[in-house]
DNA sequence: CTTACTCTACCGACCATTCAGTTGATCTCG
DNA sequence: CGAGATCAACTGAATGGTCGGTAGAGTAAG
């Protein structure tokens, strides 16, 4: 009776997370279609063929990161944001968190965003679904500011949250951590400038 | 002496204009990498060997395609932008100009903004200078208007142009002319979002 | 005689995926 | 303790396919 207990080696799946990470580098680098699994075997220190042992194939690679992405997303930043009462508040936890998470998990967010089209379209109706759950989360958020505030908001919560969106998104293109330029600092003025705008004080026209 | 002398059949370039066009299009819905010559050559009815005779190869048309973008982005948005003398007028018009021209010509622009990992390596500086320059445009342009008002800005003008950048280049994203979102009411807001963002009257904090 | 192609075929490169087989560490039994 | 069994973790090679680009012969039309 060959009664086998444990993972022999070392740790359980340690190996496949790193291999979903380096994988999340390239791919944010190179772009999914000119990433090869030679690439990606490459730089774990595999061959085409063991990396075929972590991984079923290219597309469910793809969506695992971006999985991993959305689940990050739900856990640390929209669980942050509702938990904070105020609508004005629980706006800017939630642009805040995002920018965090853009700069914190770059390769994977930058996937999620911009490799969309690469999807299997077996999968792909999943991660749309999430991501405009998202994007709803936002709108909401921000037609709780607009309500408080007085009178017609002027600008759509709908338009505003894409908008935002675009934003935040953008950031992974070209803040660089190493600029003098904080992440505190950079998430205080895009809250600034989401909340406010360029010119807080109105003479417009 | 049978002299031709000009091209015989319709006119110039007006075919080669088509392929850029048509080309755009359908690498701004599959990507780059997973559109092939003989996609593109399929949907200007020709054959692989025909498209090229218009075209060089793959690398010459992406950059082509970048460079038109950047063509318009100065005679359209740039120019018209300079015409204005108030600065808080300029500001909002490139604001509007830029928005108009990624409705405009959603293909280019969108390969203009996503496809610059794609670009061979020879081409790709003088795309890049040619970017940072808008970008420097735009950061001038904040600048002035921050400049007008009283105070230090809260809003770096170089972080606000990343960002307008992002919000803005979003919107081919998430727009759709059908919708019941005019492309003017889509531009107010954007200009009313930028310069006072969601909250117009202060009360921050 | 030129322009603007078509049609067919091909090349070399690269790619995702599969699979038979090897390695080496651990476990079991005696 | 030691011999073999077992299994995770790979290797290396092959398979079938696609792609960018080229070649060449031919053609229709001005």
């Amino acid at each position: 009776m060959p009664t086998y207990q444990k993972p022999p080696t070392v740790n359980d799946d340690a190996r496949a997370q790193d291999i979903y990470r380096e994988a999340a580098r390239i791919i944010s680098e190179k772009g999914f279609d000119a990433t090869s699994m030679g690439d990606i075997a490459e730089t774990v220190d595999l061959t085409k063929g063991g990396l075929y042992y972590y991984i079923k194939g290219k597309k469910a690679l793809l969506y695992a990161i971006m999985n991993f992405a959305l689940d990050l997303l739900e856990q640390k930043v929209m669980a942050e944001a509702r938990a904070q009462k105020d609508p004005e508040q629980r706006l800017a936890k939630l642009l805040g968190g995002y920018v965090q998470l853009v700069l914190d998990e770059p390769d994977s967010m930058a996937i999620l965003v911009s490799e969309e089209e690469r999807l299997d379209p077996t999968y792909r109706p999943r991660v749309v679904e999430r991501k405009r759950a998202h994007a709803e989360f936002l709108r909401d958020c921000i037609a709780d500011v607009s309500e408080v505030k007085g009178g017609r908001p002027k600008v759509d919560p709908t338009v505003g949250a894409y908008c935002l969106l675009g934003m935040v998104h953008g950031v992974a293109d070209w803040f660089r951590n190493d600029s003098d330029l904080s992440a505190e600092a950079l998430i205080a003025q895009i809250q600034e400038l989401a909340l406010h705008g360029l010119t807080p004080a109105s003479s417009s026209q």
